[in-house]
RNA sequence: GCCGCCGUAGCUCAGCUAGGUAGAGCGGCUGGCUGUUAACCAGUCGGUCAUAGGUUCAAGUCCUAUCGGCGGCGCCA
């Protein structure tokens, strides 16, 4: 007798053999002589058949729903059974008689919210989250191929990395601290030391929004490396996305096929992406009707308007300098213009933002002022620019956002096992 | 911050427009039947109609407030 693991009796390895596997039980249907149990395990969901002469029976009878087991008997093929194969039930050993399990045929998307922690146990959600690894997994070994070292910055933070505005703030001892919103800080940093660096950690944004891409918690991959210009960031960024989405299509095919998911899509992710500049972006707009003007920023249904004309991801990149961020280095010639870049991708909208990030302290210094920020709350990273500045860029892509896009999850939260939203924190 | 929608049995919902005895399906339980595919058939159990107040002879239904949830915008990844 031979513990398995579900997907190999479905890959037909174990036909005619005698096995064990443990799992849990997915579905029973009961009759007078013979009981079916559908059991599943990490890997996959079996059908099992327990005839009433079997040694099994007694304990088939008491098993109910999401009850954990052991179960013996002899793999056959029958077409049948879902899946092609099925265990004829020899023993069943009760680990845990389940009570009476909440989640049945009907639900609601607020009952299923509500038992998060049951619900993880779905095959939805265990595929999801197969696939988010992998996507972290492909994510390292892209940025491990192009020689970059992958670092650990701080979750709590004394000074704001974007406005103010949108920071968690908490008591730390006797001090007023803030959860991070993006990591990008400590990454530059870093690079004077180590140059190419990424990371792969959570960003805090205390946004009210509410919507099918937002959370509060969110998963961020971000990397900063010094000297590259705009056009380095953008190839390393496209290069580093049709990497993740041929890789996900190649090695998480069967996974993908079972959720639901557009497979061509994503093998179809191809370099270069199409790249326009804000301000022929604003152009395009205007064609098809749009108020915009040049220096406003983009509302959520002009990205989605220009990503339904592409239908798949791109870039805009120098935006006004007004609606970046302080850090953003700016055009000598065109100070009105931030070397600034979004990804988009249809129906999401920006996905990444990165650019070019200013190394002129004085200029820093200005653009700290301007936008109404405290200059000593970033003594630091003044510092960066006294002490031997370069240029550099990095960028930030959102986890759950790029897996909502890929997997064309309708809301966002599937994407993290644990979703925190502005209302949803539990469990 | 602004706007819209939802809350009725363990679960999914109908009933609200136009006020008049609380309904169905699923699940549970009991029995039957079946190589079943989130089976089927019969019976049965199951309700503070989110909470509070108001209008009315009468409120699940109309009005107000509160609580909880979902979505859209703004903002953002």
């Amino acid at each position: 007798m031979t513990l398995v693991k579900i997907r190999e009796v479905l890959d037909g390895c174990c036909d005619g053999k005698k096995v064990a596997v443990r799992g849990w039980v997915y579905r029973k249907r009961e009759g007078k002589t013979m009981i079916f149990l559908l059991i599943r395990d990490s890997t996959g969901v079996i059908q099992c058949t327990v005839r009433k002469d079997s040694a099994a029976w007694s304990e088939a009878e008491r098993l109910t729903i999401e009850s954990s087991l052991t179960l013996e008997g002899t793999v056959k093929s029958d077409p049948r059974a879902p899946g092609g194969y099925e265990i004829v039930a020899e023993a069943i050993s009760i680990i845990g008689l389940a009570e009476l399990f909440p989640i049945t045929k009907d639900k609601s998307e607020q009952f299923i919210r509500d038992v998060r922690h049951l619900w993880l146990r779905s095959r939805r959600m265990n595929l999801i989250m197969k696939i988010r690894a992998n996507v972290l997994g492909f994510t390292r070994e892209f940025f491990k191929s192009q020689d970059f070292t992958e670092v650990s910055p701080p979750m709590f933070i004394s000074a704001a990395v974007e406005g103010g505005s949108t920071l968690f703030g908490l008591k730390y001892f006797d001090q007023d601290l803030y959860l991070t919103q993006s990591s990008q800080l400590y990454l530059e940093i870093l690079i004077y030391s180590l140059e190419k660096v990424y990371c792969i950690a959570p960003s805090f944004r205390a946004e009210k929004s509410r919507t099918i891409r937002h959370l509060t918690e969110y998963w961020h991959i971000e990397g900063e490396w010094p000297f590259a210009d705009m056009h380095d960031l953008m190839r390393f960024e496209e290069e580093l996305l049709a990497y993740i989405c041929q890789q996900t299509a190649d090695k998480c095919k069967k996974q993908l096929e079972e959720l639901g998911a557009d497979v061509t899509k994503l093998s179809s992710v191809k370099t270069p992406f199409p790249r326009i500049t804000y301000t022929e972006a604003v152009e395009r707009l205007a064609k098809k009707g749009s108020a915009l003007k040049w220096g406003d920023d983009f509302g959520y249904d002009d990205e989605k308007a220009l990503a339904e004309e592409f239908n798949k991801p791109f870039f805009i990149y120098d935006y006004p300098a007004a609606v970046k961020a302080f850090y953003c280095k700016t055009y000598r010639e065109h100070p009105e213009i931030a070397m600034s870049v979004d990804m988009l991708v249809p129906r999401i909208g920006e996905i990444s933002t990165g650019g070019v990030r200013e190394d002129d302290k004085d200029t820093l210094i200005r653009r700290i002022r301007e936008m109404g920020l405290k200059e000593e709350d970033y003594d630091w990273y003044l510092d960066l620019r006294r002490y031997g500045t370069v240029p550099h860029v990095g960028f930030g892509l959102g986890l759950e956002r790029l897996l909502t896009w890929m997997l064309d999850l309708e809301n966002i939260i599937d994407a993290i096992p644990f979703p925190r939203t502005t209302r949803r924190f539990y469990p």
